[in-house]
RNA sequence: CGGGGCGUAGCGCAGCCUGGUAGCGCAUCGGUUUUGGGAACCGAGGGUCGGAGGUUCGAAUCCUCUCGCCCCGACCA
């Protein structure tokens, strides 16, 4: 392909928006443009990155035994209501009304679609297992987008929905799924983790997200150092720290803490360790106020707590707690209250705990649980950290990282199936409620992680199997006819080999190429042209670590299509 | 939605406070000289100063409203 003859306005000065590299180097780069807040149009550039990443997906998905079809990406709002989702997708579900009234929404996921789909082509067991999958536009009015495509409102994604006629088959399908994403995000190139996740509004039994490891990554992701757990910090839990032995239970006895109102404070003042105290928030559950117990050095976890009350959870300020409840902010405590007590898991072990008087400067010591008041419902409330035990084996410590939501799998259950009725006849004859799995997989989103990982100062560095180009063929004067023919022959026997070449044969002075050239991020260029031809040779020089080297120009093609095959980027 | 910031040429910005009819760098087009890592010079084109209303003899500049974009938070497969 020619560059004169290809949109890639490439910009020298970083367009001031583009806080993150990935979407600095993409609008520098010419990848993409943008059209509206998180809408952007793909150029050619990106839209060849973007071709590469679906070709990988598809081509593993077909290995997976999934069949692709193409799904409406408009929505007749029926088909959510009978799932119910309607009503609880919020504001991020795009609405529309069609000429007769009709309500309509742009879709932001198909499980609805392709149910409905099932249902009505899906009859016998024979027909199970099944996999349908799709490359397409989603649409999600995210209240923030940002980062460029890597939190667009219109994206692409391949969504990917398993039917089985029992548990044992929903299993195996999503065992194929996980491991055929390994191969897909191993397949990108892209250094990357799975971890377990919590399921959101998607709702299900258990998922798995795809990371990749990046910096600028969205969510924290916790592993352990020694063994294979690995989790999103909204679902990590850490193993039991160790506490000194359960001394007798002593005494529950009223204190008076003066001005001492962070845990800090208090713990300094009567002489105990944060973790003896225990902490408590008011938090509201469908507008009730509900009582939540950390302990003193743990921290809370907002969507590991909205997912443990159930209903809609929301995070009232001091003064809205105070309204709600009455009592003193700095000396709440669990003993004598009418709330609802939920206490995280790791008060459960240990007592003689240290907690607030409900009234102001006093605190009470010796706090036990069924003892001097009801044991609370335990459950999952507080964020894990760095250097805590691993929840699974003994020896290994926590660790924290940065990812990009590149893909999740979910086990979805019968939630939609039996919302929408998608049924099979068994070998018994008997009618059975499918049983679904869904997987994701964020497209356009990989094309930003991919260069979040694989940049330095001048540019973007392809993995082989995503670049746009293979041979960034450079013509040091393109109007001399020595140079044209032996870029020409060299084009020619790259590109019948099955090589992308960009010849760049603008008129502009090198260092104007070479800046492009590393910016663009092509793994080879080739210097076609001046003193080196002369002496009858081509240099050629890869986009990282290295010196430019001559061939002859019969011998270059075959050591790039050698080193292009080995997929070598250097 | 709450808080903050910004809208002036394709990109990056100045001018606004203190009103007098728009400028700089890069990019673009033409020319000359250049040509091995973002060339130099000469010349040219390109702006409803986000939009609407108001104040004023006069508004990019002051006032009101509005739209868009960015950042922080909440939200999020």
């Amino acid at each position: 392909m020619r560059f004169t003859k290809t949109l890639i306005p490439t910009l020298k000065e970083n367009p001031v928006e583009a806080h993150v590299a990935s979407h600095r180097l993409m609008l520098r780069a010419g990848m993409v443009r943008q059209l509206a807040a998180g809408i952007y149009t793909w150029l050619p550039m990106g839209l060849r990155v973007l071709r590469r990443v679906e070709a990988i997906v598809r081509e593993e998905m077909d290995a997976a035994g999934a069949q692709e079809i193409l799904m409406p990406a408009v929505q007749p709002a029926e088909l959510w209501q009978e799932s119910g989702r309607w009503d609880l997708y919020g504001r991020e579900l795009l609405r529309m009304v069609d000429r007769h009234d009709r309500p309509t929404c742009f879709g932001p996921t198909h499980e609805e679609v392709v149910t409905d789909l099932v249902r009505r082509e899906v009859k016998s067991y024979r027909q199970l297992p099944a996999n349908f999958y799709q490359i397409q536009t989603k649409f999600r009015d995210e209240i923030r987008p940002r980062f460029g495509v890597m939190r667009g409102r219109e994206f692409i994604m391949k969504d990917a929905y398993s039917f089985d006629v029992d548990d044992a088959g929903a299993d195996e399908s999503y065992r194929v799924m996980f491991e055929t994403y390994t191969r897909i995000f191993e397949r990108c190139g892209l250094r990357f983790r799975a971890v377990e996740a919590d399921t959101g509004s998607i709702g299900g039994a258990s998922s798995h997200e795809f990371h990749v490891l990046a910096e600028s990554g969205e969510d924290t992701i916790i592993s352990c150092d020694r063994c294979a757990y690995a989790a999103n910090l909204e679902k990590a839990r850490a193993g039991t720290s160790h506490l000194p032995e359960a001394s007798e239970a002593s005494a529950m006895e009223r204190v008076e803490t003066p001005n001492q109102r962070t845990i800090e404070d208090v713990a300094k003042f009567l002489g105990v360790a944060a973790s003896s105290t225990v902490k408590s928030l008011v938090v509201a559950r469908d507008g009730e106020p509900v009582l939540l117990l950390l302990r003193g050095d743990h921290v809370l976890h907002e969507v590991k707590a909205a997912a443990a009350l159930g209903g809609q959870v929301t995070f009232p300020g001091p003064e809205q707690v105070a309204e709600m409840t009455g009592l003193p902010v700095g000396s709440m405590g669990p003993i004598g209250v009418e709330i609802p007590l939920v206490a995280d898991e790791a008060l459960r072990h240990g007592g003689n705990w240290v907690c607030g008087a409900n009234e102001e400067g006093w605190h009470i010591t010796g706090v036990n649980w069924g003892r001097d008041l009801p044991e609370p419902e335990f459950k999952d409330l507080r964020s894990v950290s760095a250097g805590e035990p691993c929840p699974h084996c003994t020896e290994g410590k926590l660790t924290e990282d940065r990812g990009i939501e590149v893909g999740h799998v979910f086990k979805l259950g019968t939630k939609y199936s039996e919302a929408l009725g998608s049924k099979v006849l068994n070998e018994n004859g008997r009618e059975q409620v499918t049983v679904m799995g869904c997987y994701g997989i964020g497209v356009s989103r990989i094309v930003a992680a991919a260069i979040e990982q694989n940049h330095d100062e001048g540019g973007i560095i392809w993995p082989m199997a995503l670049t746009p180009f293979h041979v960034d063929l450079m013509l040091l004067n393109p109007k001399d006819a020595q140079t044209q023919e032996v870029a020409e022959a060299l084009e020619k026997e790259l590109t019948g080999a099955g090589l992308e070449v960009l010849m760049d044969d603008r008129d502009e002075r090198l260092g104007v190429k070479f800046k492009d050239a590393d910016l663009l991020g092509i793994p080879f260029r080739v210097l076609v042209g001046g003193r080196s031809l002369k002496s009858g040779v081509v240099e050629i020089q890869a986009r990282v670590g290295g010196d430019k080297l001559p061939y002859a120009p019969d011998k270059a093609g075959s050591y790039l299509i050698d080193k292009v095959r080995n997929g070598a980027v250097g």
